[in-house]
This record gives structure tokens, sequence and C-alpha cells, in this order.
DNA sequence: TGGAGCTCCAGTCGCGAAAC
DNA sequence: GTTTCGCGACTGGAGCTCCA
């Protein structure tokens, strides 16, 4: 016997996804739940007369995914039929809890026992959870020895990780200085000049800074949130320069044989974009390569971000399961929930505070509505609606397009199937010559940028900043001097182009 | 049939919305 | 205005589905 619930179309926004919760949730009749939803999960969870659920049945779900409007079959096998059919009538159950009790059928998981699986015994933990957390707040001060391993302290590697008394004005700052900052950089929108590319700009004040909270927020490897987004973004951009459109430019020549014709000015501008390009494309194979399949399938807008405690968590996860290698990741959730109530508060503040930083930046870059053409002067802007409207369409056509092409299963496969599409950096002296013009770039409006800001913590931000551009000039450097003839090429070339591929990759601005 | 991709699960906290 | 609840985020693995 198969009963199919079926419905009408797949539910893509919160809005549907309630509506038709809603739908399967709301009872033959309707007024009795209406009292409110608290009454409606009392009426279901504490009726007497609601049947005990020992052995759900068993049922499958199937998604059609080959169909815009997907259905879901609810499958019960005759034997499984037969013992409901044995079981004895329940006593009638109220309207209000026959629509939780459908809901609970749907979407309970058929023969795993997890004693604590249950959705109410979570509430009721969980709300229990949140009335201590004030408890502990209140008792903090005199438990100065709270422990986190067996020793009775804090782990050092934790400390680590744990602002002093010492650090926290200095914390405080940076706070309000980042603040300032942020709100600085709202306000201001950034002048066109001709010439010069807006996405560059933006870049070269986000990237860093995006890669940092990144470093901050979870160590190198892991992938957090906002850097996907921001380079799923970059991933798109790259996907449709390189697919194609009206307005792409063509992929640049080969840097050993330039145009004759083309001045020495034209031709460094064809390396500048080479290598944006190519930077662009190291980042949108990379991050093709570590994007979740789970956050590729959502929106982006309709991606909620990660608060202060999951930045927070994702970085603590990994050390926690690096010393305690047995645990189970129930159990590294509950140390990372306890060592989250003794962090001070200010702590907090300060990842809550990198968390609404993270969604400014990425949201500021969301509305960039511009686009650039490579090898070109022009920079096209319009309102945020067309944008999106037009970069709907083209991923459209990209997906339509892509179609034509298997995808790789493999994402190092993908990784060298797109860094194949751009040819190898070469390492003449004009390729050293674009990678300075680029770092000159960047390092204008950063200098732009802290004059503005005039802010400590632009100024100390930039440091870093400088200090990346140095390291990102010494394989320039070192191709120019490998053009010393007594040098005989000492430094072989596929070992400068992978390293200048890097660079693009790291270099601000690109 | 094997591999690749997708979904769900665990426990926790934060946020937004609804209820009171 | 406060309280309560649902949902999403974090990660890695298990299990399921799909396809060649």
């Amino acid at each position: 016997m198969t009963n199919v619930v079926k419905t009408d179309s797949t539910p893509t926004s919160p809005v549907q996804k309630k509506m038709r919760k809603k739908s399967l949730q709301s009872p033959v009749s309707p007024s009795p739940i209406k009292k409110g939803r608290k009454n409606a999960r009392q009426s279901y969870s504490q009726s007497p007369t609601y049947p005990e659920v020992k052995a759900p049945l068993k049922i499958k779900i199937r998604r059609k995914t080959d169909t815009k409007s997907k259905s879901f079959e609810v499958e019960t096998s005759d034997e499984e039929q037969e013992k409901e059919e044995v079981q004895p009538e329940p006593e009638p159950v109220p309207e209000a809890a026959r629509g939780s009790l459908k809901m609970k059928f749907f979407f309970k998981k058929p023969d795993k026992e997890t004693p604590k699986s249950s959705t109410k015994a979570k509430k009721k933990k969980h709300k229990h959870k949140r009335v201590s957390v004030t408890d502990i707040k209140k008792r903090r001060s005199s438990e100065n020895t709270e422990t986190f391993n067996q020793s009775g302290n804090l782990d050092p590697e934790f400390e680590e990780d744990v602002l002093t008394d010492n650090q926290i004005p200095a914390a405080e700052e940076e706070i309000v200085a980042s603040e300032e900052e942020s709100v600085l950089e709202q306000k201001e929108e950034p002048v066109m000049e001709a010439g010069k590319s807006k996405e560059l700009r933006v870049t070269s004040e986000e990237i860093p800074v995006a890669v940092e909270e990144v470093a901050i927020a979870s160590g190198e490897e892991t992938v957090v949130d906002g850097e996907d987004v921001v380079s799923w973004d970059a991933a798109e951009e790259v996907v449709e320069e390189e697919v194609g459109g009206d307005d792409v430019a063509p992929s640049p020549l080969p840097m050993s044989e330039p145009e004759p014709e083309l001045t020495t000015e034209q031709s460094l501008a064809m390396k500048a974009n080479h290598v944006r390009a190519m930077a662009k494309s190291v980042k949108a194979s990379h991050f093709k390569k570590k994007g979740t399949k789970k956050a590729d399938s959502k929106s982006e807008d309709k991606k909620r971000k990660a608060s202060g405690y999951n930045l927070w968590s994702s970085k603590m996860r990994k050390q926690v399961a690096t010393q305690f290698p047995g645990l189970q990741f129930g159990d590294v959730s509950k140390k990372l929930g306890d060592l989250w109530k003794k962090i001070p508060e200010k702590e907090k503040q300060m990842w809550k505070f990198r968390s609404v930083k993270m969604v400014n930046q990425l949201e500021r870059l969301h509305s960039s509505t511009t686009k650039r053409k490579l090898g070109s002067k022009m920079i096209e802007t319009g309102p945020k609606k067309k944008a999106k409207a037009a970069m709907q369409q083209k991923l459209a056509r990209i997906n339509t397009e892509s179609q034509e092409f298997p995808p790789h299963k493999n994402p190092e496969q993908t990784m060298k199937r797109e860094l194949a599409k751009i040819p190898p950096p070469s390492v003449e002296a004009i390729d050293a010559a674009a990678h300075f013009h680029l770092l000159g770039e960047a390092l204008l409006a950063i200098g732009k940028t802290v004059r503005a800001s005039r802010s400590v913590a632009s100024t100390t931000g930039t440091l870093s900043l400088l200090l990346d551009s140095m390291v990102c000039s010494f394989v320039p450097l070192l191709t120019l001097t490998n053009q010393v003839p007594e040098l005989n090429g000492a430094l072989p070339d596929e070992l400068m182009s992978d390293t200048f591929a890097n660079i693009s990759y790291y270099m601000p601005g690109l």
C-alpha cells in the first residue's frame, strides 16, 4: 500500500517552507489549535490519550529530483500495515494533537533508537540550559577555577583564545575601532575612476580582511561559511567570464608572444588583466573544491549568517577534537557549550562582532553590482534589481551551457580542469612588471582607505597587508634577478610560474 | 556494482518570529 | 516588552540514492 503525500511545488523560500509545514501541521478542524503554538504543543505532549508510537511505521520518503515539482511518497509495507491495523484503536485524539501527530509520523526516522532524539526532550533540555546559563553567569565570578580538562585548569591551548584582563582593554579598542571602520566602509561609496576597476578596489580592501577573519575563525583549513560565500561570488564571475558572453574579452594571448603593435603600457595592462583572471580562476577552483554540497544547494539569500558562537566553535571544535580524539561529536559540542559559558563576556562580544563584520562585508560584496570587462576601462553599474536579474539570466545560461560538459565528480580533477583553462603564467620581466603594477594599485587603494578612516584599526590592519605585499614582491624580484645572464636561469621557470600562480591568489587587489 | 554525491544526524547557541 | 519556540549554523561520518 502506498500513500502519497504530494506537494505542488518544492518549498524554496522560508515562507514557502513555513507554509508547507503549516499545511502539514494544520489540523482538520482549525479552531482548537488556534489558541497558540504553546497550547498546541501542550495538547500534543500532555494529552493522556495520545497513542505512544514505539515502533513507528517504516516510512520511505522519496524525492523526485528529475522534475521541478517534487513529491514525497510515504510507503508502508503490507506487513507493517497489518501491524498498524492490529493495534488497538486508540482513543480519540484531540484535533490539535492530530496535526502534530501527523508531522511526527512524517518526519520521524524509523529505525533508530535515540533516547535523546525526541524533539520535546531536546527542547526541554534546551530550555533548561538557557536558565542555567543565567545562573552560571551569576556564579561565574565566584567560580574562577572553572575547569575544562581533568587537571582542574583551563587547557593551555584554550587559554590562548581566552582574553586575559590585560588584553580586554585592547580588545575593546579593537572592537570600537573596527566598528568605526565598518561604519566608515559602509558610508564610503568608492568613486569610479577611469581605467581603474571598482572591483579591484573592493577586493583589495575586503579580501585580505576576509582572509584574516577566516584565519581567526577557523584556522587555515576549515571551511567557513563566509569564505565560501565570498569565493563563490568570485567563482560565479569567473565562470561567467569563462563561459563567455558578448561583453567578455577573449583570453589573453600567451605571454611569450605579445602582439607586436602593442605598446609597453598596453602589454602591461594585458598582463595585469591576465594576472587578475588567473587569480580569480585559482580562487574559483580552490573554493569549488572546498565548498560543501549543502552550502551549494542553498541560495545565498537564504543562508543565515554564522553567529559568533558558530565562528568560535568552528575554531575550537578542531582543538577539542585534537585533544580528545575519542570524543563523539555530541560530546565535543557539550564541551564547547561549557567552554563558551566560561569565556569572558568581552570575548563573546568580540566573536559576535566578528560575525557581524563578516556579514557586513559579504553583504557589501553581494551588493556590488559592478561588472568588469577584461582589457577595457569600462565599468558597468546599475540598479541592484537590474544587476541581479542580469546575473540570474547569465547563471541560467551558464547552467544550460554547462550541461554540454559532464561535471567532474572528482574535485581535484575539477580544479585541474579549471586551472587548465588559463594559460600558465610566464616568468618574463613584463610579468614581474604586471605584478608590481597591481601591487601598486592595491597599495594605493589601501593608502586612500587609511587616510580616509584615520583609525588605528585600519593602520594596524594594513601592516599585515604590507607584509604580505612584501612577500608577494619576492618572486617578481626574483624573476627580474633571473634575467641576469650570469645566473643562467638558476631558478627553473616552472617553479617561478607556479609561485606566480600562488601569488596571484594571495596578492592583494586580485 | 562501485563510486560519487546528497541528506541526515548528533549537541549547542543565536537569531527571528510568534505568542503572551 | 518579555517569553517561547523553530530554525539555521557549525563538522564529520553514516547511510541512502543515483548513475555509468
